[in-house]
DNA sequence: GGTAGACCTGGACGC
DNA sequence: GCGTCCAGGTCTACC
């Protein structure tokens, strides 16, 4: 019989809101059901992988309400429930919890957001705030390695592939086994292309501790040292680097790629070459200082749900393998 | 310090 | 069905 746990949360947070937040809910090994409003992911713990569905009951026992797109859809502040596929001990619990706390950030408790929302208001009376990311920092890194110099629909089948071959039992791969890997493989059965030897590189690097997650997500750590670290590694530049530092949780700094230019012309009426209108987002977000990201970010959100809808009813296979620049 | 071209894949397009 | 072109961020060589 699976052990069924729970897991704590902040009076403000909503699963369905705060996991659809970031790309990164709908690549592999992630998975979210908007019919169910439920995410499922293998997580690769000390007794092998499990399968868990991570579920937020609404406290009166009633369905969501059918209006979407409004804050009142949200259920907030009930414990998630976790269900296992297979019966977990109780280190593996606490392992399970840890990792679903970091993709779900459950640290950002609410006097954060609190303190987000005076600075822009935009988005409190949606209660946007937090942004999704993976259980590791490892799978962070390379997810933002395989989003680079590619589009959308490619990002889903490289990670998807990584799962699948290299992955336990369907879990993201862990550092030692992408360590091992062959590039041949990565690059003829994962479809990532050139990044084959970056990836490996990455992955020798957490294996053997010459990246040590913990200084990396330390806060005594400078934003300026973490930085300059995250940008000498292989395969990661300016635009990787931001974002890497977004996923760290320091959000004062912008992943500016073309995504963002079509946005800064579209949207904010800019003009001149890319480079230029790249400045000009940066300094037109600027006055969002430490949260500068979270602004740039729900305001591109907010776009993509006027195109696609709620981002709670995308899924993996249909409206998340339409996201390209060139169609927006 | 700035810039051009290569890297690889998948999709769009023309024939 | 095939060939060509293009988009995407990083890296290297070169000025």
């Amino acid at each position: 019989m699976p052990t069924q746990f729970t897991i704590p949360v902040p009076p403000d947070y909503s699963l369905t809101r705060d996991a659809c937040s970031y790309g990164y809910f709908l690549l592999s090994p992630n998975h979210w059901d908007p019919r169910t409003e439920t995410l499922t992911r293998v997580l690769d713990l000390e007794g092998g992988p499990a399968r868990i569905v991570i579920a937020q009951p609404r406290q009166d026992g009633k369905p969501a309400p059918a209006r979407i797109s409004k804050a009142s859809h949200f259920t907030r502040g009930a414990d998630l429930a976790c269900t296992p596929d297979r019966r977990l001990a109780k280190r593996e619990i606490t392992e399970a919890s840890g990792l679903i706390a970091r993709m779900l950030r459950l640290d950002d408790d609410a006097t954060t957001i609190r303190a987000y929302h005076k600075v822009d208001p935009r988005f409190k009376a949606l209660g946007r705030g937090r942004l999704f990311r993976s259980p590791t920092l490892f799978e962070d890194i390379i997810k933002t390695v395989t989003s680079c110099n590619v589009q959308w629909p490619s990002t889903v089948v490289m990670n998807e592939r990584l799962c699948a071959v290299v992955g336990e039992g369907g879990a993201f791969p862990s550092a030692r086994k992408l360590a091992r890997a062959r590039a041949s493989t990565l690059r003829a059965r994962c479809r990532v292309g050139y990044r084959d030897k970056r990836i490996i590189e990455l992955s020798e690097m957490f294996a053997s501790g010459e990246i040590d997650p913990h200084w990396c997500e330390d806060p005594a750590t400078s934003d300026e040292d973490l930085r300059k670290f995250l940008i000498d590694l292989p395969g990661i530049g300016p635009y990787a680097a931001a974002n890497i530092m977004q996923l760290l949780g320091r959000y004062h700094l912008l992943p500016l790629d073309t995504e963002s230019v079509r946005h800064g012309k579209a949207i904010l009426g800019m003009e001149g070459s890319d480079k230029a209108i790249m400045k000009m987002i940066d300094a037109h977000f600027a006055p969002f200082g430490p949260h500068k990201f979270r602004s740039y970010w729900f305001e591109l959100w907010e776009f993509y749900e006027q195109k696609r809808g709620p981002s709670w009813t995308w899924e993996r296979e249909t409206t998340g393998k339409t996201f390209t620049a060139s169609q927006f």
